[in-house]
DNA sequence: ACCTGAACACCGTTCAAGT
DNA sequence: ACCTGAACACCGTTCAAGT
């Protein structure tokens, strides 16, 4: 009985490396990058931070490892897009639902490249770009602009939501006061940054992101 | 006398901003994110940390203060290209040598969007943009695509650094790892991937960058 | 107005000791 | 092989007390 007992509750209790990401994963989504705390975790997996660090190497190896899992998880689903173009649109447009549902993505794979999870999107798009027929010569610089692209955008609205955050603001007056700081701006030194500052907070994010998406696109097209 | 010599100390001795953002930059270009520490910080400027926190608000104010002298200095330097084109070619590549030289700066201009040093970068392109006569419909989605491109790439390229001086190789060992770990990659999920992983220790990053900008502009004017 | 420096709460990581 | 949990070194920030 004893026997049995210690097997059963070993099974029942031992740790995995998958539930630490999950639960790694639940913090990161309820306090942001701040909220994943080797303490926390503890907690919320019954054990000590020992135990944890049998799983992971460290703090940074555990980061990328939640990332990977959301990346895997948005990459998993493969739209079938009409054409290469359709499928990159479908392709950016998962990736920035996914960052927008868990900000801390953004900055972990900005910290992490040429890693597992840049890996897979680069991969992605890059099959894709070449359907699209463009030389080997551009090939390389028309991933590198997508990728880029998309994980800049990306990671600068899951900055906003964070500063959003921080300062206690909805997303809405939060883009109204960086709207009336760019108002304020000297006319000389600023005029660009002035005449689109009232612009800022009626944008649809998603809709730009596509322009900016179809911009790149054209320009892959036309270097052929 | 007493005053004499009070005030004279004062003058000297007396806290500054600048001297704070200055000796930061130091400390942040010599150890990265990780070397500007108040504790260290107090010792270069031989003071205590409270003294630091009567000028500074708390460390993200001081990195970004530190961000902003970095960029500040990088675009007072304004190119006067023959065209747009060319200034912007310019500009981008003035970026890249600073975030080359400070890869700090990267992850700190990811992290305070709409803040002034995102805007100063924000208002050059914008102006050479406008002067590409854009139609005003695509203006956002292009200064968008330039500045999300240029900063990822920078931020890659520090990402990269900083990773390669954490595993103590040079630069190049550390992309022919990469290149190597993207050769292992399974061929039937990863044929892209694999297909270009033995270019990539040999590019030129800076040429790869301008091809880029290259593309972006292309679809930029190609969008009238 | 500006600085001092001890103190606080908290963090990632280690490691001898257990099972 | 895997876990425990105390301990370590360090961090950003605060604040009563000074000048």
């Amino acid at each position: 009985m004893k026997q049995r007992n210690d097997t059963r509750s070993r099974r029942q209790r031992s740790l995995t490396r998958e539930q630490i990401i999950d639960a790694s994963i639940r913090l990161l989504d309820e306090g942001g990058e701040g909220g994943l705390t080797f303490q926390a975790l503890s907690k919320l997996l019954a054990t000590g931070p020992g135990a944890i660090y049998w799983h992971v190497a460290d703090k940074s190896d555990l980061v990328t490892a939640a990332c990977d899992e959301i990346i895997a998880r948005t990459m998993e689903a493969k739209p079938a897009g009409a054409s290469p173009q359709e499928t990159i649109r479908a392709l950016a447009l998962d990736l920035f639902d996914a960052i927008d549902a868990h900000p801390w993505v953004g900055a972990a794979l900005m910290s992490a490249p040429g890693q597992l999870p840049m890996v897979r999107i680069f991969e992605r798009i890059g099959q894709q770009v070449r359907s699209l027929g463009v030389s080997a010569e551009h090939e390389w610089s028309a991933v590198s602009a997508l990728l880029n692209y998309i994980l800049g955008v990306a990671g600068q609205n899951a900055a906003n939501a964070k500063l959003a955050a921080v300062q206690g603001l909805e997303r809405a007056s939060f883009l109204g006061e960086v709207s009336a700081a760019w108002s304020a701006l000297d006319p000389e030194s600023y005029p660009f940054t002035r005449s689109v500052a009232a612009q800022l907070p009626a944008h649809d994010d998603r809709k730009d992101y596509l322009d900016g998406i179809d911009l790149l696109l054209r320009g892959i097209v036309a270097s052929s």
